[in-house]
DNA sequence: AAATTTGACTTTCTTTGACCTTTGACCTTT
DNA sequence: AAAGGTCAAAGGTCAAAGAAAGTCAAATTT
């Protein structure tokens, strides 16, 4: 355990520590550890992943930064087993909706919610090959989960 | 945030404040913050959109100004225009933002829903060539709009 | 073999400056 | 006075340069 990737793992979480996100710049941090700054990426795309409840939100350019947010995944395994054993890489529509039931069920989104992502992820609204649907549902399902999840952590 | 524009933004919505309009001088705006007198101009394109809801007027020549006024239309209006006019058959994830920012404002969606519908169409959600994601944004965008319509009008 | 490290190349957003167009005040000419 | 000309003062445009972050694959470690 000597590797920078272990070191900055380590660092980012101390920081994430405090309020449940970090905010760097990819630069100083890769100048900090002295390493390249693809390595950041590295390791955010290594340790910092939304199977892991992480979302990381990030803008380029001048004054571009890095933000990793913990969500808040104790509030159930359900969250976990959902993100990756029911949607993993592809799910129908109506195994969505049976996740969406379960999720309103436990509290996590208001059926309204449930109504809306639902809508999202409907066949009329993905404009795009059949095969192709049930791996774009995935996308957005867990992308819009880890979001409430966000939500949720962040009063 | 540590970017001239996004302080110029900042100052603009302050002064918008009150009464909707603010009345500037790009020179004197530009000498304020010691940028090209171009930046107010990059500020206003990439900020103050029609999508968001902003209508720039100006005038050149001796005793020029601008001026930035933030409209407030019915939402059937607003609606029609978003649906036709910025989300079409595809749209940025950028242009999305400012989108959903408008309805929320113009309490048509809450911020939450808002922010949930941001991370449906986010570059991340959407697995699929680059290209493509466009064209999945607007078809998406389009069914939950239409969908929370849908929900207002039942109550 | 798998995980890490590196660096070349790409994409996105911002900042700047050179050049263009419009406007109004002030002259000229008739 | 009326009509047009001149010019400096605004603002507009656009493309190039700069500043971050993202990607990907080759090289290196473990």
């Amino acid at each position: 355990m000597a590797n920078i990737s272990d070191l900055i793992e380590r660092f980012l979480l101390d920081t994430l520590g405090e309020d449940n996100s970090v905010n760097i710049s990819r630069n100083e941090l890769a100048s900090y550890f002295a390493c390249a700054p693809s390595q950041i990426n590295y390791v955010l795309s290594t340790r910092f992943t939304p199977e892991r409840g992480y979302v990381i939100e990030s803008r380029r350019g001048g004054g571009g930064y890095i933000t990793v947010v913990r969500v808040n995944r104790s509030s159930d395994e359900t969250i976990d087993e959902i993100l990756n054993r029911s949607i993993s890489d592809g799910i129908s529509y109506n195994h969505s909706l049976q996740v969406l039931e379960r999720l309103a069920g436990g509290g996590i989104i208001t059926e309204r919610e449930a109504k809306l992502i639902a809508s999202a992820i409907s066949d009329k609204a993905l404009i795009a090959p059949t095969v192709a649907k049930d791996g774009l549902r995935a996308g957005i399902l867990k992308s819009v989960i880890l979001r409430l999840l966000q939500e949720n952590s962040e009063e």
